[in-house]
RNA sequence: GGAGCCAUCGCCAAGUUGGUAAGGCCGUAGAUUGCAAAUCUGCUAUUCACCAGUUCGAGUCUGGUUGGCUCCUCCA
C-alpha cells in the first residue's frame, strides 16, 4: 500500500507501526447544522482508505470524533432554545443516517467531545505543568507554540509576523500565533465544565489529540507514534492539525501520526463549497433527488486529493456507468456466487493500493463489464462465467461499496406497487401486439411507457423494463 | 502580502522511479433487433496551458509566463 501523505509532500510505502494493525483518526464534523457534500466526500474517501486496508489483509480500527461543544452549536441554543444536548444529537443521528445511505461503514469508536472531557482537561493540566500552556487572567488557557520547536512541520507553515497579519490579536495570548485549549465562560448561559484552571469548555483543537490519546494511544500506538493515519479535508491542515501535532508532540513526546491525509474539495462553479460561503449542497437534499449508491460512486469517482466540481451532468454519467454494472448483474441472476476472477481481484487491489488510484479501480471494472457482456452474448449459458461474475460483483461491493443491491430492485427504485402492475400490463399486453405483429399498438404502447420514465428491452428471455 | 496545489481529447478523468497518452460520457460506422432499447465491435488527442532548458528521449525533471483553486479566520 501506498499513501501520499501530505506533511511530506510524497507517496510513501505504508508500513503500520504496529505489526498487521492499522489506526486511523478522522477529524469528523461539528454537529450544529446539515452534513453537505464536503462532509460525505471526506467520509467517502476514509471510508475507502478504510475497506482497502481491510481488503489486504490489515486489522483497521477507525475514529471518528462528534465535536458536540462549540461557539456555533452554543450560538444555535441560544437562537432557538433548544437544549445543547437536543441539537447535537438530532444532528448526529442524521449524520449517522445520512452516511449509512452513503455506504459509509461506521467508525469503530466515535467519541464526543462532551463524553471526553476528562481526557481534555488532564491533557491540559498536564501541558500547563510542563510550562507549554499558561492560564490568563480571565481563565482562558492557551497552548505556547514557542515552547514547541517542531511547531509548523505539519503544514509547513512560516511563522514570520507578517504572515500572521490576517489573524486577529486577542490581548491574553503571549503570540498571535498561540490557540485557545481551553475557553473560560463569560455568561451565565454558556455550558461549562468545571476544571482545576476555570469553569469553561475545550477549544477546538484539543479535543481531538486528547480523544486519540484516549482512545488510540495507549491501545493502538507505540512509543513513536500514537496513530498509523490521521486524516481530514484539506482545510484542516492548518491549523486544526498543525495544532494537534503540537500539542499531542508536548505532551507525549512523540508523534501524533506516522502518515496525514487530506482530501480535496467539493467546489460549485469552481468554488469550494463552504457554510461560510453559502453555497453549500446538504447531503439531505442530494439524496432526496439520488439514491445513495449512486452518489457514493460519483463522489468517490475522482482521486480523493484532486478537488471535485459537483455538476448533475456528471452525475447522470456516473449513474450510467452504475447500470451498466447492475445490468450486467441482472443477466448473471439468478446464480450462485463462485470466487472472484484473480486477475480482476488483483488488478483492482493493486489499483487501491497505489494511494486509492479509483479511477483505475472503475476502468478495471468497466472492461469486466464489457467483456464479460460480450462473452454472454456469444455463450448466454456460461454458468461458470455467470458465478465468477457474480462473485466480481460482490467483491466490488465489499471494496467500493456499490454494486451490492438486488440488481432488478435497483432499476425500480421509487416504483410503488401500483405502478409496479400497470407497468407489467402493458408489456402483457405490448407482447400480445408484438405476437400478432400489431407493431402499430406495440409501438405505442412503449412510447407510453417511455412518457412514463419506463425504459424496455427486449431480451430472449422477455420484456425487462427500467426506471429512468 | 506570505505559503501551497493544479492546468491531459467537446465533457469527466488516469498517467510510481522520464521511454513514446487508461477508462467513462458524447459523437460516429457496424453487428444484433420487426423498429427500438439493452449489449458488443471499430473509429474518435503524433498530443498533454504557453515559452525556454536538461536529456538519445519529457505529459512526467528544471526555470519562467499565463490561468484556476486553496490555506494563512470557523470550515470536510
Amino acid at each position: 500500500m501506498y499513501i501520499y501523505d501530505s506533511v511530506q509532500k510524497t507517496k510513501l510505502l505504508f508500513e503500520p507501526i504496529r505489526d498487521g494493525e492499522v489506526s486511523i483518526y478522522v477529524c469528523g464534523p461539528t454537529v450544529y447544522d446539515d452534513a453537505h457534500l464536503g462532509h460525505a466526500r471526506s467520509s467517502l474517501s476514509f471510508d475507502l482508505l478504510y475497506r482497502t486496508l481491510k481488503a489486504l489483509g490489515y486489522s483497521v480500527t477507525m475514529g471518528k470524533n462528534f465535536t458536540d461543544i462549540d461557539d456555533k452549536i452554543i450560538q444555535k441554543v441560544k437562537e432557538t432554545g433548544q437544549s445543547m444536548a437536543e441539537i447535537t444529537e438530532f444532528y448526529i443521528d442524521r449524520y449517522l443516517e445520512e452516511m449509512d445511505a452513503l455506504g459509509v461503514t461506521r467508525a469503530d469508536i466515535a467519541p464526543r467531545a462532551t463524553e471526553s472531557i476528562g481526557a481534555i482537561t488532564d491533557m491540559i493540566e498536564r501541558l500547563i505543568a510542563k510550562d507549554m500552556a499558561y492560564v490568563s487572567s480571565t481563565g482562558d488557557v492557551y497552548f505556547d507554540t514557542s515552547a514547541d520547536e517542531h511547531y509548523g512541520s505539519i503544514s509547513s507553515m512560516v511563522s514570520d509576523d507578517e504572515s500572521q497579519s490576517r489573524v486577529s490579536h486577542t490581548t491574553d495570548k503571549r503570540d498571535p500565533k498561540d490557540f485557545a485549549l481551553w475557553k473560560a465562560c463569560v455568561d451565565g448561559d454558556d455550558i461549562c465544565f468545571d476544571s482545576s484552571f476555570s469553569s469553561g469548555r475545550p477549544g477546538w483543537h484539543i479535543e481531538c489529540s486528547a480523544m486519540i490519546d484516549k482512545h488510540f494511544a495507549h491501545t493502538h500506538g507505540t512509543d513513536k507514534y500514537s496513530i498509523d493515519i490521521h486524516g481530514g479535508g484539506a482545510d484542516l491542515l492548518f491549523p486544526h492539525h498543525e495544532n494537534e501535532a503540537s500539542q499531542s508532540r508536548c505532551d507525549s513526546g512523540h508523534d501524533l501520526s506516522k502518515y496525514w491525509m487530506h482530501n480535496g474539495f467539493v467546489q460549485i462553479n469552481g468554488e469550494k463549497m463552504s457554510k461560510s460561503l453559502g453555497n453549500s449542497f446538504f447531503l439531505k437534499d442530494a439524496l432526496d433527488i439520488y439514491d445513495g449508491e449512486i452518489l457514493r460512486y460519483y463522489l468517490n469517482s475522482v482521486h480523493y486529493r484532486n478537488n471535485f466540481n459537483f455538476s448533475q451532468e456528471d452525475l447522470e454519467v456516473s449513474k450510467k456507468r452504475l447500470d451498466k454494472i447492475y445490468r450486467l448483474k441482472k443477466r448473471v441472476t439468478p446464480t450462485k456466487a463462485s470466487m472472484p476472477n484473480k486477475k480482476f481481484k488483483q488488478n483492482i487491489l493493486d489499483a487501491m493500493s497505489d494511494d486509492l488510484n479509483i479511477s483505475i479501480a472503475l476502468a478495471v471494472i468497466d472492461e469486466m463489464v464489457a467483456s464479460t457482456n460480450d462473452s454472454l452474448d456469444n455463450n448466454p449459458k456460461d454458468k461458470g462465467l455467470k458465478k465468477e461474475t457474480l462473485a466480481n460483483i460482490e467483491f466490488v461491493d465489499t471494496l467500493l461499496g456499490f454494486g451490492g443491491k438486488e440488481p432488478f430492485a435497483y432499476f425500480q427504485i421509487g416504483v410503488d406497487e401500483e405502478l409496479k402492475l400497470r407497468i407489467e400490463t402493458l408489456i402483457d399486453k405490448r407482447t400480445e401486439a408484438k405476437k400478432d405483429k400489431d407493431f402499430g399498438l406495440s409501438d405505442s404502447i412503449r412510447d407510453e411507457l417511455v412518457s412514463m420514465g419506463i425504459s424496455i428491452m427486449d431480451s430472449a428471455d422477455g420484456t425487462l423494463w427500467e426506471k429512468v
